[in-house]
DNA sequence: ATCGATCATCGTTCATCGACGATAAACGAT
DNA sequence: ATCGTTTATCGTCGATGAACGATGATCGAT
C-alpha cells in the first residue's frame, strides 16, 4: 500500500543523495515545536480553520500561516478555501509514507544489534 | 526497555510543550541531508574517525566536525578521543528511543483511519 | 454597498544555519 | 624536539528561519 522510495534496492545500496534530501526537508518541517503542535491540533480536531488553530498558540496569526505553509510544503497537510477561511487537515497518507521511510531508516540504521565499542562519551 | 518519554499519560492529553521542543530538536538534527549520511555511514562502518566521514562527503573537514557536533549534541552519536583521531558511533539506545518516540507521534497523528474531509490542496 | 472577519502575503528585524578557510591543540613518529 | 597528521574551534560570509505588524484580498452578512 504505501511505496518506500527510501532504499528500493539492497540493503547497503549507496543511497541517492536525492533521497537523502526530500526525507530531510520533511523531517525538517516537523523540526519545530509549533509545527508539531500544529499537527497535533489536526489530529485532535480533525480538521481545523487557521484561527483556531492561532487560538491554541502563543503565536501571531501570520506566523501561524507561516507555519501551516511550511507543513503544506512539506506535503503533510491539505488545505482548502472555505468561504473567508482555508480549512486545514492531515494528509494521512503522505503522513503514512514518511512514517515508513522513516521507519526504513531507523531500520538501516539500527539493524544489527547493538554494537558498543567502549564508547564514552 | 525502551522508555518513551513522549505523551505517558492519557492518548488525548495535552502534550507538554517541553516534550515537543526536545523531539523537535533531535527532529532538526536528522533535517539535513549531510546528517542523515553522516549516520548511513556509521551504520554502515560501525565506527569512523572523522577523515574517513569527510573522505565520504563533497564537504570541508570543518563542515563535517560541525555537522558531528550537531549529531552529538542531539545525543545521537557518542565520541570518543583516540590519540589525535576522534571515533565516532551511532547512540543505539538514543536512536530507539527518538524512533519509539517517532512512532508514537505518528500513532498519535494516524490513529483514526483515513478521514478525508474532500481536501482538495 | 459597506462592514467585520478571516487569512495570505509583504516587508522588516534578529537569530541561527551551513559552508568555508585558517588556526591551534593534541598526538605519534622520527 | 620537531614534523606531519588529525581534528575542534574561530571568524566570516551569505542564506535561511522565525517572529511580528501592517496591508490587502476575499467572503458573508447587514
Amino acid at each position: 500500500m504505501i511505496d518506500p522510495p527510501f532504499l528500493p534496492a539492497g540493503d547497503d545500496a549507496a543511497p541517492d543523495p536525492a533521497a537523502f534530501t526530500a526525507l530531510a526537508d520533511r523531517l525538517r518541517a516537523l523540526g519545530h515545536p509549533a509545527r508539531l503542535a500544529v499537527l497535533h491540533t489536526l489530529a485532535r480536531e480533525n480538521r481545523c480553520v487557521c484561527g483556531e488553530i492561532v487560538r491554541e498558540l502563543p503565536l501571531a496569526q501570520s506566523t501561524v500561516s507561516q507555519h501551516l505553509k511550511v507543513l503544506g510544503e512539506a506535503g503533510l497537510i491539505r488545505s482548502r478555501a472555505e468561504g473567508a477561511r482555508t480549512a486545514y487537515c492531515l494528509d494521512h497518507a503522505a503522513l503514512a509514507a514518511l512514517r515508513a521511510e522513516i521507519h526504513a531508516v531507523f531500520d538501516l540504521l539500527l539493524r544489527q544489534g547493538a554494537n558498543e565499542p567502549a564508547a564514552e562519551s
